[in-house]
DNA sequence: TATTATCCAATTTTT
DNA sequence: TTGGATAATA
């Protein structure tokens, strides 16, 4: 039976056939994809073809006659969702599934069935540190003792009973094993915050899920309706789901088990955040009759790096063994690095990137760099544009100025024209930019809304009627609200408009203003960028809404306002949401942010103990097998090269200190590696806590295996070069030693091009920063393969290049057939810029 | 009340 | 090193 899928194409209508769809796939893959009804657990190793396949089952399924409307597929970032759904559009032309973030679909569930829980469809959700100022706003008005705990730790506390299912009310008489002080005041606080997320309208990241999980178990009508509507669900990443996701999957697959799930357990690092291993593992004992299908087969890497990974993993012990392989070729050796600082660090990794680019090998989009804790990316961004040429780079850290104040001060205006009753926007913005709203008024207008049940834009409403309140307080208030008022009237406004409504009425340009000429910030243009984004927003916005006009979902887009679906937008991007693999750039991120992702050549800095494992999760055996997945999947998505390198001492919160290798670098397969370590190896750091090791000798040294290595052949060609110009120059006898070669090289001086670092260090001031520039670039001019000219021993080519700044060094190679080695810095050396 | 000064804290990973 | 929160001052 060959189902159809008709498509046009031009208008043209044409047909796929199924096995069309299927016919890339290699045979397991097929297996899995070919699946439709009943439950699918993919255990997918890393470089598997995962998404591939999970991609090309929805697009089979939809040839098969399967509704799209009908499929639901999770996924675990927006920007894993877009992936998809470009892939898919690829295959098939099938507007109508659902595809996106478990938090994107809860807030769907809940703009139409919130009311089951007390939320308005107007709710806002609220980021992380927004609803830590509730908690606190919520623990300050029932005052609270916080003696031996802080707001963080009980917004934490919270934030783990909920996503481990537990609503407020069950926390209070949850059996958590032991009493504890944190227990005790959370569960004073959690009421409160609760209370005050609700009279809001809010919710948190948390209440997403949990609130639908509630909303499910509490309305079994609601739920089956939900279950017959989506009657196909795929969830990826399932290692990382915590049990408020488990239990909404599982609601929605009661009567149509066709729930097929994909993750790796090895690739699991989000327990810290509740994420439960164990959904992945007892999927199996969840739905006996699933079909277990495994892809173990590696097409990402090097055999050299999946070995590095392989045997990584092996370590962790609560684990199934499995073996990882590939038919790849066993490619460069893995490099392991130490380095003295982490500016060494960053540098060296500059040049070598700088290097390959020169030489055409690759281009900057094929790079990546991993770091544990973002905190590091500051080296290696001064090293990438201290390099000459800049080497262009981005930092995956999301829409980073969406988190600016100004920019959420903006938004906040937005979420209270959007959702009045939003307290939260409210205190953040009702003396921003300074109005005259103090303390003390504000003391007093939260007691009327207090006593009344008021929300806080209400209770300034009722200013004049709070006797407490002085006349000059009471005007302010008022004049506030007649703003909010006039913004609320302009919601229909294309939302660039609005936000320029906003910024300019409530004083809020020249409050910028003013400070960006204090302070020489430019905070204004962070404005400006949100006036983009949005207007940007709302072009996609209004396209999407255009192609889904046909859907008869009710709660489809079209009925969610484009100010909504905004600022739901706004709260729900990620860090990795945010950047485009495709601009030539090279890319840093966090080895959490890297999950997913691959990249032609990988470096993982700062592997060093107390930071990866973090020095927070070494105490558990769970916790530190997590850190170790974490480096696994960071060198897993090396394609063809990986460099995981270590500090001797490591600058932190101002201070430089001591630091060691991690434990991990033990446990890889080091005899198969390239090792660019002090005498002694990883043990020997501790011994010399003052050394300063520099991996200059080997770190760029030729290697066979590596083409950084200049070839024999080329050395000779180039020598030969040398030798020709030099005797078209007139002189004969160059191999000659050094009074004539001296002359030689004015001679050369006088032909061609040449600079000397060493000239240019003379003849100026080196404490200038304008001649450090020079310093840099005429070091930086250096490179592999260069005819060059030394006062004493004559003419040359460098066969390596290694070492930053001062210490930058190049191996020679002479025509007397020597090799030698010199600083750049200081060397009486010349290049010929042929 | 607003602005500045000072101190203090913390600083893993993120929807 | 940063930001955030509180204290002091105008």
């Amino acid at each position: 039976m060959n189902a159809t899928n008709e498509r046009t194409l031009l208008g043209f209508p044409y047909v796929i056939m199924s096995e069309d769809i299927l016919a890339s796939l290699t045979e397991v893959q097929r297996q899995a994809a070919s699946h439709i009804d009943g439950p699918l657990l993919m255990i997918a190793g890393p470089g598997s073809g995962k998404t591939r396949v999970v991609t090309h089952r929805i697009a089979y399924m939809i040839s098969q006659d399967v509704n799209p409307s009908n499929i639901l597929a999770l996924t675990f970032t927006n920007k894993a969702a877009q992936e998809m759904r470009l892939r898919i559009e690829r295959l098939v032309s099938a507007p109508g599934y659902w595809m996106g973030t478990f938090h994107g679909f809860c807030a769907r569930i809940l703009r139409q069935h919130g009311n089951l829980v007390g939320l308005a469809e107007n709710f806002t959700i609220l980021d992380s540190k927004d609803s830590k100022q509730a908690l606190k706003r919520a623990i300050d008005a029932t005052n609270i003792q916080l003696t031996h705990t802080s707001a963080d730790s009980i917004a934490w506390e919270i934030s783990n009973a909920k996503s481990n299912l537990l609503t407020p009310e069950e926390y209070q008489t949850s059996s958590t094993n032991s009493y504890s002080a944190l227990t005790d005041v959370t569960r004073k606080a959690s009421p409160a915050y609760e209370k005050y997320l609700l009279r809001s309208n809010s919710v948190d990241f948390d209440d997403l899920l949990l609130h639908v999980a509630v909303i499910l178990r509490d309305n079994p009508e609601l739920r089956a309706q939900l279950d017959d509507r989506y009657r196909y669900i795929m969830v990826d990443e399932y290692q990382d789901t915590n049990l408020a996701q488990y239990a909404i999957v599982h609601a929605l697959s009661l009567n149509n088990q066709n729930l097929s799930v994909t993750g790796d357990p090895d690739q699991s690092i989000y327990a810290w955040r509740g994420a439960n291993i164990s959904n992945i593992r007892e999927f199996e004992k969840d739905y006996p009759t699933a079909k277990v299908v495994h892809l173990e087969q590696n097409y990402r890497s090097t055999g050299k790096i999946l070995r590095t990974a392989d045997e990584l993993i092996a370590h962790n012990r609560h684990r199934k063994p499995k073996k990882l392989f590939t038919d790849n070729a066993a490619g460069e050796p893995v490099r392991l690095v130490c380095f003295g600082h982490p500016n060494d660090e960053a540098a060296a990794i500059a040049q070598r990137i700088a290097a390959e680019v020169k030489r055409g090998e690759r281009n900057y989009k094929d790079f990546a760099i991993f770091f544990r804790v973002n905190a590091f990316s500051r080296p290696l961004e001064r090293a990438l544009r201290s390099q000459n040429p800049k080497i262009p780079f981005q930092i995956v850290r999301g829409l980073e100025f969406l988190k600016r104040k100004e920019v959420k001060d903006i938004i906040a205006y937005l979420h209270l024209v959007n959702n009045p009753a939003n307290n939260v926007a409210f205190e953040r913005i009702v003396n921003m930019p300074p109005r005259g709203i103090g303390k003390t008024t504000l003391g007093h207008l939260r007691n009327h809304a207090e006593r009344y049940q008021l929300t806080m834009l209400e209770a300034c409403r009722e200013a004049g009627m709070i006797e407490t309140l002085s006349k000059r307080a009471a005007a302010a208030i008022s004049r506030f609200v007649t703003l909010i008022d006039v913004f609320t009237t302009s919601v229909h406004l294309p939302l660039g408009d609005l936000i320029i409504e906003i910024v300019d009425n409530c004083g809020f340009t020249n409050y910028l203003e003013k400070i960006d000429a204090k302070t020489g910030e430019d905070r204004s243009a962070n404005v400006d960028e949100l006036i983009n984004e949005a207007r940007e927003f709302q072009q996609h916005f209004d396209e999407d809404k255009a192609t889904d006009a046909d859907l008869d979902d009710a709660a489809s887009a079209k009925n969610q306002t484009d100010l909504e679906a905004f600022l739901e937008q706004v709260a729900l991007v990620s860090e990795v949401d945010g950047f485009d693999q495709d601009t030539n750039k090279v890319l840093m991120m966090s080895l959490h942010a890297a999950k997913g992702l691959e990249f032609p050549s990988v470096f993982i800095v700062g592997v060093e103990h107390g930071i990866l494992p973090h020095e927070r999760s070494m105490d558990d055996d769970r916790s530190l097998e997590e850190e170790r997945r974490l480096l696994f999947v960071g060198i897993t998505r090396a394609e063809q090269q990986l460099q995981i390198s270590y500090c001797q001492r490591r600058t932190f919160r101002g201070q430089t200190r001591i630091a060691s290798p991690s434990q991990f670098l033990y446990e890889l397969p080091r005899d198969d590696m390239r090792c660019t370590l002090p005498a002694g190896g990883l043990a020997s750091i501790g011994n010399h806590p003052n050394s300063d090791f520099e991996p200059t000798a080997d770190y760029f040294e030729p290697d066979q295996s590596d083409h950084d290595a200049l070839a024999t052949e080329e050395i000779e060609a180039k020598l030969q070069q040398a030798q020709a110009i030099l005797e078209q120059a007139g002189d004969h006898e160059s191999q000659q030693p050094a009074p004539k070669i001296d002359h030689l090289a004015n001679e050369l001086a006088a032909m061609t091009n040449i600079t000397t670092a060493a000239d240019l260090l003379a003849s100026t001031d080196s404490k200038s920063s304008q001649n450090n520039t020079a310093k840099q670039i005429a070091l930086a001019d250096f490179e592999q393969g260069m005819l060059v000219a030394h006062q004493r021993y004559g003419s040359g080519v460098i066969v390596s290049i290694s070492g930053s700044g001062d210490k930058r060094t190049a191996t020679i190679k002479f025509l007397d057939q020597q090799q030698r080695k010199f600083r750049l810095a200081f060397a009486p050396l010349m290049y010929m810029d042929t």
